[in-house]
DNA sequence: ATTCTGACTTGCT
DNA sequence: AAGCAAGCCAGAA
């Protein structure tokens, strides 16, 4: 696993702000390369340095055997969660609501770990981004 | 080279 | 809603 690979991972963790979350798969597709195991992958490893909690299953799930942890950053960030599992190790976060939806700045530094990670010599191979797909349904 | 494994996803029961 | 199977991507044995 290339260092730089890491390191983009890790900074896109970081780009997500409290209260929100993204899916491991939705880093592998921000990133453009690899798949949501490679991010786990990485987290798993190097993660602890980082917002971890706010990378977790396209369910809502946080990650295995973090769940306690996991739970008390969202309660402490007010992470919109599921009713009803608020109360267990098993909360999980209302995607809908939490996924967090990138302002232009965020995806122009998103685009640049893009580029830094599929190497010096792409031709512009933005991330497949979507620019504004409602991923937002208020209930 | 082949097989196993995993902080994953999706589709089908 | 919950469980199962197959796909998928890379690293490790």
């Amino acid at each position: 696993m290339r260092t730089e690979y890491v390191e983009a991972v890790l900074a896109l963790a970081r780009l997500i702000p409290p209260g929100r979350v993204l899916a491991y798969g939705d880093l592998a597709e921000l990133l453009g390369v690899g798949g949501p195991r490679q991010i786990g992958a990485v987290m798993s490893r190097y993660g602890s340095s980082v917002p971890w909690w706010r990378v977790l299953r396209a369910s809502g799930q946080p990650p295995r055997c973090h769940e306690g942890r996991a739970r008390e950053h969202y309660l402490a960030e007010d992470t919109p969660l599921h009713p009803g599992g608020d109360d267990a190790a098993d909360c999980r976060v209302r995607m809908a609501a939490a996924r967090w939806r990138p302002d232009d700045a965020a995806w122009d530094r998103i685009a640049r770990l893009a580029r830094q990670v599929a190497g010096t010599a792409d031709v512009g191979s933005a991330p497949a981004v979507r620019g504004d797909e409602g991923n937002v349904s208020a209930p």
